[in-house]
DNA sequence: GAGTGGTCTAGACCACTTT
DNA sequence: AAGTGGTCTAGACCACTCC
């Protein structure tokens, strides 16, 4: 019934960074004082800083300290921009255009987005890379969630680390499906390839901090010149 | 210079499993067995097995014991045949035909795979979903590394199962590359579709235990009516 | 009841970073 | 020198499985 004490220790730590009280880059108490803190044992919040640093939400050094995780627009890139050269190196992708509009949600919007929203805010998007239009990619998000999110366009280029910024929203892990699909008439227009040509789609929801469901992203990318990377185990 | 101890106790039990002495499903020495054997103390050897749980090569139930993982056709399936129903179910492949052949190495595939092998063994395969060819993939190992192999077809159905199972060789990863393309001329053929037909292809390098590329996998598969599933963070 | 892993404590010493 | 995380030990008690 009763959780074990490293994990309760875990989930302050995780509602203090969820809060914004432990901003980006801030550094959490020793073991020491955190154990004292919280009445256990230093073992214990070791443990719990353990499974933290794990998790990705903190980086330990010694003989500095525990630090909550910073996301930079490369970091984020890193993680979840998969789009690689034949090589495997990483080419940061160019915003050609984006627009933000407001609007009902869908039933499968509504049922899949954390907080049922009946309204969400759509972000659609055109990035390149070698100058060359590569991905065509349309982000939905609760117009609750992210409160006069349309009136700041132009958006940063990475979007989940101005969701953090922003809103304090800290998007830990997505889940994806991939097809290959004959691009869609949209994808085509944007990307300015012919119909019929072949294109990797991916549908992903990404999953914050607090295990909800905040964002819902379609996107149709070009694969003649680079791959999507990924590991399995 | 010196690795810790729980390193120590780790790179042992991983010997043990990657020759054999303890093969798949057998019961490792208890905690305190294991530290009194190797010198260390319990919570040293326990660090090592926790470790061992986080990558997938042991599993532990409490009350019961520590146990090499088992890995079935359903866990192998689950963890490297990445296609799945549009609900997210996974639906058994069924092995539409396979051929087995031996040849020479090209120079990417030596430079690729561990051993830099001469000669290695090229597995073509077809598999279906529903009473319908979607998968034509080609792996290639090395000869050196599995004797004999070719002259064992047919093949079992889950390849890394059967690697680890008579070989001792125990795929715990692969990296893939993924691109949507026109379907090449062999899978046109393999799979019954037309030139043109937009295909998922994946080039897989899989590896074991020992932190050796031991397979190249190439694979187009049909993603109209399934998708491949991915987590990233 | 005996044996297992899971949690928790208390203390020690080491390696590293910063002042 | 002081403070941090990293390793290691020894012991306790709990929760669970199996006989």
């Amino acid at each position: 019934m009763a959780p074990p004490l490293y994990q309760v220790v875990m989930n302050t730590i995780v509602d203090r960074i969820a809060s914004g009280s432990l901003p980006s880059g801030a550094m959490l108490p020793s073991e020491t004082q955190l154990g004292a803190e919280l009445g256990v044992s230093q073992g214990t919040a070791r443990k719990a800083l353990m499974e933290l640093e794990a998790r990705g939400l903190v980086q330990r050094v010694q003989g500095r300290g525990t630090f909550v995780t910073v996301r930079t627009p490369e970091t984020s890139l890193f993680n979840f921009f998969r789009l690689r050269n034949p090589d495997g190196t990483l080419e940061s992708p160019r915003l050609e255009w984006e627009t933000v509009r407001r609007r009902a949600a869908t039933p499968g919007e509504r049922a899949e987005l954390f907080g049922r929203p009946e309204s969400v805010i759509e972000i659609e998007r055109v990035r390149s890379l070698a100058q060359r239009p590569v991905t065509h990619e349309v982000s939905v998000v609760s117009a609750a969630l992210f409160p006069g999110l349309a009136d700041r366009v132009p958006l940063p280029n990475t979007l989940y680390v101005f969701y953090q910024q922003a809103y304090s929203v800290i998007i830990v892990r997505a889940d994806e499906r991939l097809s290959a699909q004959a691009v869609s008439e949209a994808s085509a227009k944007a990307l300015g390839v012919p119909a019929g040509t072949p294109v990797l789609e991916v549908r992903r929801r990404a999953i914050d901090v607090l295990d909800r469901v905040v964002e819902l992203r379609s996107s149709q990318s070009l694969t003649d010149q680079h791959d999507y990377f990924v590991s399995v185990s």
